[in-house]
DNA sequence: AATGAATGAGTGTTCATTCAT
DNA sequence: AATGAATGAACACTCATTCAT
C-alpha cells in the first residue's frame, strides 16, 4: 500500500516534513516561504492552503516534534529499571533527539519572542512535561532507596536546567564523541557530583 | 558637570547602550538599524558614520558585554577562599548578569548561524574562557582537598553545559526567586549528586 | 481580438519594452526598478517575479536589443549585391538603430565597467559579430576585384573602430540631417580615402 | 624651491589631480566624494570648501584635461611638415593620451546626460576644437596638393567621427600593440580607401 | 485542490551635502 | 583654512501574504 512517494501523502504531512527540515537548519526566522514550498514541491501559495500563515506551519512542526520526542523519552525511560539507568537513558535518548539535527527549532529564542503566544504554550508545556518526568525518576529512584532526595520539584528543576545546557554543544564546537563524552560526565556529575563526600 | 543626558556622552557609546537593549529584548535579527536610530536618537545614517554595519553594532554589543562579564566574575570568584563558595559565586555572578536581561542575545542561535563568522568567534572564545575558568577552581579545590576531580577538562566542560541551562530561565516561566532557589539547588547538585553514596 | 493596450501583453515583455525606454535615456545606472515599475505599471516588486535583479532586466533589454539588429543588418546586407553598396547598407541600417534613441545603452561606459560580467560578454560577441560581417563584405568585395585589401583581419577592425565613432553623434549636437551626411562623407572617405592617389 | 611633496601645493590642485585618477578609472558616477577625500588627503567636508559639489570637481578635471589635450595635441600637429604625417601625428598623440588611461573619462556617456548642463558644453567646445584641427590640416595638405578634399567641412567631420572608435577599444578588450596597429591601419585608410581605385 | 501573478511594507546600506566649530 | 559629525533621500532587493481562477 505504501508508496515510496512522499507526494502521495497527505499534503500537509508532506509540507510539515519539509518544513521540519528547514527550520531544524535555518531556523524560523532564516526560513521562506519559498523554501519550505520548494522543498516540498508545492506552489507557495498552495501552503497557504493549508496552513494560514507561516507561524502556523512552524507550530504545527514543533507540535509534531515534541510528541515524538514525549513518546521516545517515555518508553525508553520505562524500558529501564534502575533509577541511575532510568535517568541515563532518558537524557540519552534526549541527546540522541536533539544532535540528530545539529540546530533544534525547538530552543530558538529569536522566534521564542517573536511569536511567543503559541509557541511559548508548547515549549513551556514539554519543559513541564520533562521536568514532570525527571521528577518521576527521582521518585522512582528514591523509593528504590537509590536517590537521597527530598525537595523532588526543586531539584526536578535544578536537572531540567542543568539538562539544557546539552541542547548548545555548538557553543564549543563539539563533536559527536567529545559531546558523548561530555553527557557521560555530566551525568556523572549530577549523579555523584563533584565534591569529596 | 555630569548631566544626566545619555546625549551628551560619546555617540558610539549612545548607539551601543541603545542597540544592547533592543538586541537584548528583540535579538539581531528583529532589531532594525531605524529602532536603534530612533532608540539613539539619530538618524539611521548616521549609525554608519560609526559603524561599519547592523552586524559591526551587535558585535561591538557583544564585545563589550563580554568584557563585563569576564571582569564580573573573575573578581568575584576571586574574592572568595572555599572551593564550593568560589564555584558558587561564578554561578552566583553569572546568572546574575544574564537575568538582568529576560532574553540574552549572547545565545541567541539564530543570528549565530547567520552570522557565525565574527560572533562565532567571540562566543567560543567567552566559552573558552568559562571553561577555563571552572578548571582552575576545580584544580583549587582538588589542591585543597574539597573536590574528587580526576579528568579536569572533561569535568571542567561537563559543568559548563549543565551551567548553560542557566541562561535558558524563560523555557519554564520561572520568577527570579524560583530561578535563584534552582540555581542553588543546581549547585548543590553538582557538588553533591543525587545519589545516595 | 487584439486590444492597443500594451497591458495585455506577456508582462515580460511590457517590462522590457518599458526598461528598454528608461536605459536608453538615462543609462542603466541612472535608472531605478522604482522608475521602470511605474513604467510598466507594475508594482516593483512585481519586477522581481519575473526578474531577478535589475542586472537582468537590462541584459534581457540588450539580449533583444542586440538580436534585432543582427536580424536587420544580416538582412540588408545580403539585399546588396554591389560590395560597396552592400558595406554602405550595413552601415546605414547600423546608424538607423542607433539613431533611433538618444542614447545608446549598449555603449555605455561606466555601467559597463559596473557590471561587466555579464554585459561584457553580449558586447564582445556583438562587436565580434560586426567585424566578422565586415570581414565577409570585404571578401566579398575582393572576390568581386573591388576592394583592395589584404590583412582582412586588420582592416575589418580599422572599420569597425571608425564605425563605432557614429554611435557618438551627440558629442556634437549634430541634427538627424547632418548625421547622415556625416556618414555619407565618413563612408565615402572609407571607401576612397583623403589622398590624391 | 619644488619640494617632492604634493601636499604643499595649491590644495584645489591637489584634489584636482586625485580626483582625476579616480575619474578617469571609475568614472564620474562611480567616484564618492570620500574616495576623492582619502586620495587627496583631505577631509570630506575640505572639499567642499574648494568646490561647490562632485560636479564642480569634475568639470574641473575635464577643464583641465581639455586643456593639456589641445596643447599636446596643437605643438605635435605643427611639428610635422607633411600633411599625411600631420594628420597621422594628430591621431597618435590623441591615442597616446586617451590610452593613458583605460578608461576616459570625457567619454562617459551616462554622466553626459546625468549632469549634460556643464559638460556637454565643454566636450562639444573641445570636438569643435578637433573638428577645426583637422579641417586646418585638410586646408593645409590641399594647399599642398596632397589631400584631395573640398567639403572642408563634412570631411573633418566625418574624419573626427571615425576617430571617435579609437576611444572604444575597451570594446573587443584590444591590446596596446593590436590598438596601435589597429590604428595605424585605419589611418591608411582614411588616407587611401579600401576600394580599388 | 491548487497555483501563478502580484504586491506592500519593509531592510540594510550608500552618498552628496550641510553646518557648527 | 579645515573638518568631524550628522543627515535625507534614495537604492536594490526580500518576503509573507492575497486573490482570481
Amino acid at each position: 500500500m505504501k508508496t515510496g512517494m512522499a507526494e502521495n501523502r497527505d499534503p500537509r504531512q508532506v509540507i510539515i516534513v519539509a518544513a521540519k527540515g528547514l527550520f531544524a537548519r535555518f531556523g524560523l526566522g532564516k526560513t521562506t516561504m519559498e523554501d519550505i514550498a520548494r522543498a516540498s514541491n508545492k506552489a507557495k501559495s498552495t501552503l497557504y492552503y493549508y496552513f494560514k500563515s507561516k507561524e502556523d506551519v512552524f507550530t504545527s512542526v514543533i507540535m509534531l516534534e515534541i510528541a515524538g520526542l514525549k513518546a521516545a523519552i517515555g518508553q525508553a525511560v520505562r524500558s529501564e529499571d534502575d533509577p541511575g539507568d532510568r535517568f541515563r537513558v532518558f537524557v540519552e535518548t534526549r541527546l540522541k533527539y536533539f544532535s540528530k539535527k545539529t540546530d533544534q527549532y525547538i530552543s530558538i529564542r529569536e522566534d521564542y519572542h517573536k511569536h511567543h503566544g503559541l509557541i511559548n504554550d508548547l515549549l513551556d508545556d514539554y519543559s513541564q512535561w520533562e521536568i514532570a518526568t525527571i521528577k518521576r525518576i527521582l521518585e522512582y529512584g528514591s523509593a528504590k532507596g537509590v536517590f537521597d532526595v527530598h525537595d523532588f520539584v526543586g531539584v526536578s528543576r535544578g536537572l531540567f536546567l542543568a539538562l539544557k545546557g546539552l541542547e548548545y554543544p555548538w557553543v564549543v564546537d563539539i563533536s559527536k564523541n567529545e559531546l558523548e563524552k561530555s553527557t557521560a560526565i555530566l551525568l556523572d556529575i549530577l549523579l555523584k557530583g563533584v565534591s569529596r563526600n
